[in-house]
DNA sequence: GGGATTGTTTAAAC
DNA sequence: CGTTTAAACAATCC
């Protein structure tokens, strides 16, 4: 669920509250998610606070935690008191002690990992660009839609854009009216160039209200994101459609939920 | 209690 | 052998 704009969210929130603070003791509740030598990580400072597709990177002096939150999990900062703990003990599983917070690390479903590396060369090497950087060109995206995958398993690929999720892989496609089983090898030039501003600037909108709060996700512990109300066809099913009124309808593409407007996005 | 839910990895198929 | 699809995986909610 917590997709680019969601971590990114995370991100700019951690970065205002634990930059520079130290790692003082680590509290595990679920070693299936944490199982790190404690001793690598403990005294050890936080250098900085950033993303690389979904993954989370807390930079230390020695190494990198990297942290993914999959579908449910959150990693936010609380003030260093027993009761602000107190009410955030369901499904959490990880609690760091800074020099003055504690950061948090629940996860209802308990799919998500926290992970240390002493270099990061592994997300280069299994990510690929990042979708508002400028290696992200129109170029780049008509390269990979020489591909003759449907054109929504494409762009969930990770390896191929890095960062984009159910979410906003169904609302750019709305946008430009592409059916998400078109294969990419069929899109015209305009339609991927429509699809590089859509991507970008639906991302760039998502950031900006803090992402999409729908099942779980929230950051700094309790706050929603607010793109949900400006979602055009995710979890609008029966809905109408805002371009022609049609019904939205809901069908399976790539093992994913997939939502759409049988008018606007034909095959 | 079966099915849906997710992103990612691994295995199988093409 | 590279590309694409499918299944597996984790846990929980309805």
């Amino acid at each position: 669920m917590p997709e680019l704009p969601e971590v990114q969210t995370v991100v700019t929130d951690l970065k205002l509250k634990i930059l520079n603070q130290e790692i003082v003791n680590i509290n595990v509740f679920c070693s299936k998610i944490f199982n790190l030598e404690q001793d690598v990580i403990l005294n050890q400072k936080i250098l900085n606070v950033s993303r690389r597709g979904k993954y989370i990177i807390l930079e230390l002096s020695n190494g990198f935690l990297v942290i993914h939150l999959r579908m449910t999990g959150r990693l936010f900062a609380i003030n260093k008191n027993i009761k602000n703990l107190d009410n955030q003990r369901k499904h959490l599983h990880v609690i760091f002690e800074l020099s003055d917070q504690f950061l948090l690390f629940q996860d209802q479903r308990k799919f998500g990992t926290i992970q240390f590396y002493q270099d990061l060369n592994f997300l280069d090497q299994k990510l690929g660009p990042e979708p508002l950087l400028e290696d992200f060109t129109v170029q780049y995206l008509t390269k990979i839609c020489t591909s003759s995958k449907q054109i929504k398993a494409l762009l969930l690929d990770q390896a191929k854009i890095a960062g984009l999720g159910n979410i906003y892989v169904d609302e750019v496609l709305w946008q430009i009216g592409v059916h998400p089983q078109m294969l990419a090898c069929d899109l015209s030039y305009d339609k991927l160039s429509l699809m590089h501003q859509a991507i970008q600037a639906i991302l760039r909108q998502a950031i900006d209200l803090q992402g999409t709060t729908f099942l779980s996700y929230v950051f700094d512990g309790t706050q929603k994101g607010n793109y949900l109300e400006h979602l055009k066809v995710f979890n609008r099913t029966k809905s109408a459609c805002f371009r022609c009124g049609t019904p939205i309808i809901k069908i399976k593409v790539a093992q994913r939920g997939t939502h759409l407007c049988p008018v606007c996005q034909k095959l």
